[in-house]
DNA sequence: CAGTATCCGGTTTGATACTG
DNA sequence: CAGTATCAAACCGGATACTG
């Protein structure tokens, strides 16, 4: 089992706010949060603060569907269900990071980052 | 003054529809209609088949705020008005290239890439 | 724990018409 | 030509409560 997820760990990584994202608001960050291996959805949802249950369900679902990543249900009680990348979902990593370096590089250049939408 | 735009350009240059995005649904494919130099209002507007003038201003005017683009205004009449981009717009092409090469190579891999949501 | 079910509000995008 | 004004719709994204 991988280590737990720091709580500020989208803080450590890239500035949390960037002018590109992948896909919608949380897929980006997902992907940040399964790139160290597989993780449950309570994971998942702790590190992402602040999002509704609903919208990360969709969320992972449709990365699913797209590939990114693949969903483990065991049977047992309580209930564990495992999120873990794909090959494919792992080789999005590369465009990701050459975005978070250009944010990292660039970030302070722009005269309202602060204002900008959440992104990964 | 550059070629015009071939109204073909987003087929030729990367799939029209990818994951990553910047920003909003249409500054991806700006930050492509000014990278081989600046260019009018109108010669965007016709790149970006269908797009609104009100949504198209919103966006230039966006990306101003920001220091992607310069927006120069002739006083002529009728009037000429070049949207081109700045250092620091440019040094976006990097990553967007990123992802372009990474749709590419990745997007016949997606099992629903037709019906993702348009981005650059 | 890992989700569903509802309901809801704001932002984003658009169609259309008009103007200096 | 390069926008603005106005109106409308779609589309997220979210709060909250509930369940196997």
């Amino acid at each position: 089992m991988t280590a737990p997820l720091d709580a500020g760990v989208f803080d450590l990584r890239c500035s949390h706010r960037m002018p590109i994202r992948v896909g919608d608001k949380w897929s980006g960050l997902i992907l940040r949060c399964l790139e160290d291996g597989g993780r449950r959805f309570g994971e998942v949802k702790a590190a992402l603060r602040g999002v509704a249950p609903k919208v990360l369900t969709e969320t992972l679902r449709a990365m699913e569907r797209d590939g990114w990543v693949t969903r483990t249900a065991y049977d047992e009680n309580p209930p564990r269900v495992e999120y873990a990348l794909t090959e494919l979902g792992r080789s999005l990593l590369g465009p990701l990071n050459a975005a978070c370096a250009w944010a990292r590089e660039h970030l302070d250049e722009l005269p309202h980052a602060q204002e900008r939408t959440p992104t990964a």
